[in-house]
DNA sequence: AAATAATATCGTAATATTGCAATATACTTT
DNA sequence: AAAGTATATTGCAATATTACGATATTATTT
């Protein structure tokens, strides 16, 4: 089928397969990358960083921001994309729980 | 197309977004919700908890598995899968260098 | 060893993703 | 306002993912 049957999970469960998803592509962790070193970047940026055409880099950017992972775009005169830690902390707290977990009892050994 | 460009992009990149996208999906942020739980489960466990069927998750077991997030399996007497913190650990270490990256100086407000 | 139970794999259909050329849009400069 | 520059969108082909029925595999019980 290829359909993700989304209304049988909660709206966190969701909204967390959809950043971690959007976090799940080698060009998407690299401009996260980019964005932790650099703090801001302008989609030509990440053009010339990688060997990807601008209509892709611009996708990517595209869903990063509609996953909440980015921020930003063409205002004014500043354009420029950068991160956006609020779903960012909410992934980082639901790996805590999974690490909290495993420290408290491991299995499988 | 559909074929990622993973030879453009470094070893870690191409890790880090594997775990990543294998937590993409909302039955598997649930099953890691359910192992936060319960520590342990077998593939029954998770068929009986959510309307999926027992090939589908299966292969939502299968590919945590592979990309490291859970382990264990059929052992002898013992089956059962639990989460492994290693990789777990990579990931929240990497979304803890873009939230420090925030902090240290936001932009785009 | 046959039957039962639990899980994995195969095959397949429906849908999603990836990547890019071509084009459209938006802003800046001349 | 025309030309230039930067980014977004569209359309499309190739590939990947999702889901499940059917079946195979593996372990346990009778």
């Amino acid at each position: 089928m290829g359909i993700t049957k989304s209304e049988h999970f909660t709206e966190h469960q969701n909204t967390m397969a959809n950043a971690l998803k959007a976090l799940g592509h080698p060009a998407r962790v690299a401009i996260v990358e980019y964005l932790i070193q650099h703090k801001q970047c302008i989609c030509g940026d990440i053009v010339s960083e990688f060997p990807l055409s601008q209509a892709t880099i611009s996708q990517h950017l595209r869903e990063l921001k509609l996953a909440g992972i980015i921020q930003g775009s063409i205002e004014g005169n500043s354009k420029c994309y950068c991160l956006n830690s609020e779903v960012i902390t909410k992934i980082s707290q639901f790996l805590g729980f999974a690490i909290d977990s495993v420290n408290a009892s491991k299995c499988c050994d």
